[in-house]
DNA sequence: AACTATTCATAATC
DNA sequence: TGATTATGAATAGTT
């Protein structure tokens, strides 16, 4: 029996957690299946279970075939993809509410309690080949953040320059207008034009 | 509404095909989502539609990482081939156990659950550029690590091949001793050749 | 694109 | 584990 609707976070509980993947696994499956041949579509499906082990399904014969036809279409529209991929991890940030637990520790510590607990020294190839991927991995993924922050920060860098610059030409413009005012007023009482139409900042070029 | 079991064969109707494949694609999408969140897997949806457009999902952070994994999968039967050599050369109590809780999240996990739940505006460059370091020094010392052990497996495996094969000519010998104390027996006393020197094996070649 | 009548998936329970 | 069942979710057909 279903008690209200489920909530969308990590089954905390392992073996709970182990129950429902391996129902789900199932109906996914079988809805990809489903799916495949109703509306005739060549697709694939690759799940890792949190042991390890592997679970795949493909429409057609060869999941190959399809991951082959993958790196193709990701080719030929790469720059799109890289920026589908943006905006993806832009929605996930505000997407949901995660455990206080990880919010806390220091990313560094946790990785390197991580690996204290591993100890290198004794693992066997099998072991040391896994650690490389989860390793590389998070590697990659470390990088991608740190390459988006270091975006974001140049970004509100400049937008702050910006708007320093604008105050700046506004001063500028205030001075101006104050020291013509002077001149006008011991010399014929003129009024000045609008600075803002007169003198255009050339670093506006540089918005982007 | 839904009339009976729906029949598991492709839709004939261009336009009930294209409606089933948008409603179904979705509800799949979804059940991968929540699959991967509640179950904690990495997983991989790929969709080509029958208009060629290319749909997909992927928990964690890149599709491609999935599909290496995929790929290192595939291909590890190899692998386990050449660790079991040295995992019994050197026995490995110590590695053997590991306490659960390292052993449950990998490092990626832990750190995109981390860094998930924050917005990249307060995230802290420099912590990331320290986990990019650490995590780097950690790869290439894991990838020291490997390639030390597998020389190690070749080198053993090598020394098992080279004492069977000094068994064979032994055995060899052996043999051909026997016969030829038959032959001298029988015939008139005379002296077989060390085979030895007469046939080397070929697999001295793969000395290194 | 909405709206249901149904079937389907599955969380809880045994 | 495996089966059952009450309930929420998905969706085929209709508008």
């Amino acid at each position: 029996m279903v008690r209200g609707k489920v909530q969308l976070q990590r089954i905390e509980d392992k073996s709970s957690r182990q129950v429902c993947f391996s129902k789900r696994k199932r109906g996914l499956l079988k809805k990809a299946k489903e799916l495949s041949v109703l509306c005739d579509v060549e697709m694939a499906v690759i799940i890792f279970s949190s042991t390890g082990k592997l679970f795949e399904f493909c429409s057609g014969n060869s999941l190959r075939n399809i991951l082959e036809r993958y790196d193709t279409h990701k080719t030929k529209s790469q720059e799109i993809a890289i920026c589908k991929n943006v905006d993806k991890t832009k929605q996930n940030h505000h997407a949901e509410y995660m455990g206080p637990s990880y919010m806390d520790a220091n990313p560094l510590q946790m990785v390197q309690r991580y690996f204290e607990g591993k100890n290198i020294e004794q693992l066997n190839i099998t072991q040391l080949i896994q650690l490389e991927r989860e390793l590389d991995s998070t590697l990659v993924y470390t990088r991608g953040r740190k390459t988006e922050a270091m975006m974001k920060s140049v970004t509100a860098l400049h937008q702050k320059e910006q708007d320093l610059t604008d105050e700046n030409n506004l001063i500028e413009r205030e001075i101006s207008a104050i020291i013509n005012n002077g001149n006008l007023a011991s010399q014929h009482g003129r009024v000045v034009e609008d600075p803002d139409c007169v003198h255009p900042s050339p670093l506006d070029l540089f918005h982007f």
